[in-house]
RNA sequence: GGAGAGAUGCCUGAGUGGCCGAAAGGAACAGUUUGCUAAACUGUCGUACUGGUAACGGUACCGAGGGUUCGAAUCCCUCUCUCUCCGCCA
């Protein structure tokens, strides 16, 4: 959620910016500033009057004490207006505040200077890519056979007993599972990211606090009786953890890393693109959050993506970066990276990372702060990505690294899973 | 699931209708002093909105929402959460 005031002091900035993620409402950020100046005026014209009416109820009170009955009495007479300007008025402040509210979630962040223009995927800059393209033997198969040849992924078990895109991993499929967490985790632990274990439920307060309530309520899994939500990322508790926290500014940079398994309905989404492993309703994923000052922000940014490109290194995966356009990035994000490895069966690259600093679109809804030490309170700046998403790092492994004796793991995983092949 | 108790500032905790944005203690921060890993003293010490160039004001907030009243941390209603005991249980 962008501020009003900064909205109100930088309007023509906002609607430049704006533009750049084909966001085109003039009519929305005016009509902001114009509900905020209804509601200045409201509240100083509330304000004043219950100043009046304070001072009046107090000089009742010293009246009762002084015993002077006949003077409290027609002073409470007059008392009696004030109640009724002020309920009106107060009324009236929250009726624009709601409204103003509203407004203020349909706005998305500003996307950052160095944020490309365009409309579609097509127009993402790719700002590197790395690694070599393996050829694959003749008889090379997507990794959906090769789970099934080597009874690694069972897809049908898991529709027996949940539904489509909840896979069953099975012997050494779960082993690399469980490997590649470890390694994940191991590596965010090395640069400073203090693991955490958050529910993987969250209530409606911290789904609206990182953006997920109200507009992708149906993204979620939703569990009726109690009213709680399964997470789609773990971005939602670990950032949450933050909400309405008030840090000392050497507290600064905060890191974070936790496992969590995600769930997302994926309503709408289905054929071939997303067959096999492409795109799950439950899957597991590492994620690095960090809370930073303002000022250094998007250095974090390239931290982390060089960060996540040093595991895809160490997973010996070919990989691109591509810096989003404004008009493929989310709602929520200032700038964000993307990950995709190549997947060499498929022949396509696949997102496997997206790597976002949200300045402080998402600390003003969390009224997620930190105090200087002259002790003046100020957003602080939010960023996550993921450190890896299991699915279709999975799938490349599977497919890039066919050989005739099987599966190849990388070296730097073979301590993890204790074995060097899937066959 | 049954029974009871409670929710006040960074923490402990007082406050049962006006003199309470809130005692006291602790923590923290700054200063003074004495000196040796600390003590004593003094001061500062919530958040948000709002008026003002500023100085300095105003308003709201004592779990959340509503109500009574000229006036609510204090009375009434609803909700949420926490704790204790019993039951069940990884």
């Amino acid at each position: 959620m962008l501020q009003v005031s900064y909205i109100r002091e930088n309007r023509e900035e906002v609607l430049n910016r704006l533009s750049v993620k084909n966001f085109k409402s003039v009519e929305l950020v005016d009509q902001i500033i114009k509900l905020d100046d209804d509601r200045r005026q409201t509240q100083t014209k509330l304000d004043s009057i219950a100043a009046e009416a304070n001072a009046s109820a107090k000089k009742i009170g010293e009246l009762m004490r002084q015993g002077l009955k006949d003077e409290a009495e027609s002073l409470k007479q007059q008392s009696n207006n004030f109640k009724e300007q002020t309920k009106d008025l107060s009324d009236k402040l929250s009726a624009i505040e709601i409204l103003l509210q509203n407004e203020l979630v349909l706005l998305p962040n500003l996307p950052h200077v160095s944020v490309p223009k365009g409309k579609s995927p097509e127009e993402n800059v790719v700002v590197l890519e790395h690694g070599q393209i393996p050829q694959l033997m003749p008889n090379a198969l997507p990794h959906w056979e090769l789970a099934a040849k080597y009874d690694i992924i069972d897809f049908e078990l898991g529709n027996k007993i949940a539904g489509a895109g909840f896979p069953v991993y099975k012997g050494k499929g779960a082993k690399l599972q469980r490997a590649l967490i470890n390694f994940f985790l191991d590596h965010a632990d090395k640069v400073g990211y203090r693991e955490m274990q958050p529910p993987i439920v969250v209530n409606e307060a911290s789904g609206f606090g990182t953006g997920q309530l109200p507009d992708k309520e149906g993204q979620m899994y939703h569990i009726g009786v109690d009213n709680l939500y399964l997470i789609p990322t773990a971005e939602v508790p670990v950032t949450n953890l933050y909400r309405d926290v008030i840090l000392k500014e050497e507290e600064l940079p905060v890191k974070n890393c936790a496992y969590t398994p995600c769930f997302r309905r994926e309503a709408g989404s289905y054929g071939a693109h997303v067959r096999g492993l492409n795109r799950l309703h439950q899957f597991d994923k590492v994620e690095i959050v960090q809370v930073v000052h303002p000022n250094n922000s998007y250095e974090v940014l390239e931290d982390m993506s060089t960060y996540v490109q040093s595991l895809l290194r160490a997973l010996e995966l070919p990989y691109r970066v591509l810096s989003l356009c404004g008009g493929d990035m989310s709602f929520t994000s200032a700038k964000t990276y993307d990950m995709e490895v190549w997947c060499a069966a498929q022949a396509r690259w696949l997102e496997v990372s997206s790597v976002s600093n949200f300045e402080t679109y998402q600390s003003n809804r969390l009224k997620l702060r930190f105090k200087s030490k002259e002790g003046k309170s100020q957003l602080a700046h939010t960023l996550n990505g993921s450190a890896l998403a299991l699915p279709r790092i999975v799938a490349s492994l599977l497919e890039n690294n066919q050989t005739e004796q099987g599966i190849k793991i990388p070296a730097a995983l073979v301590p993890y899973t204790g074995f060097e092949y899937i066959n």
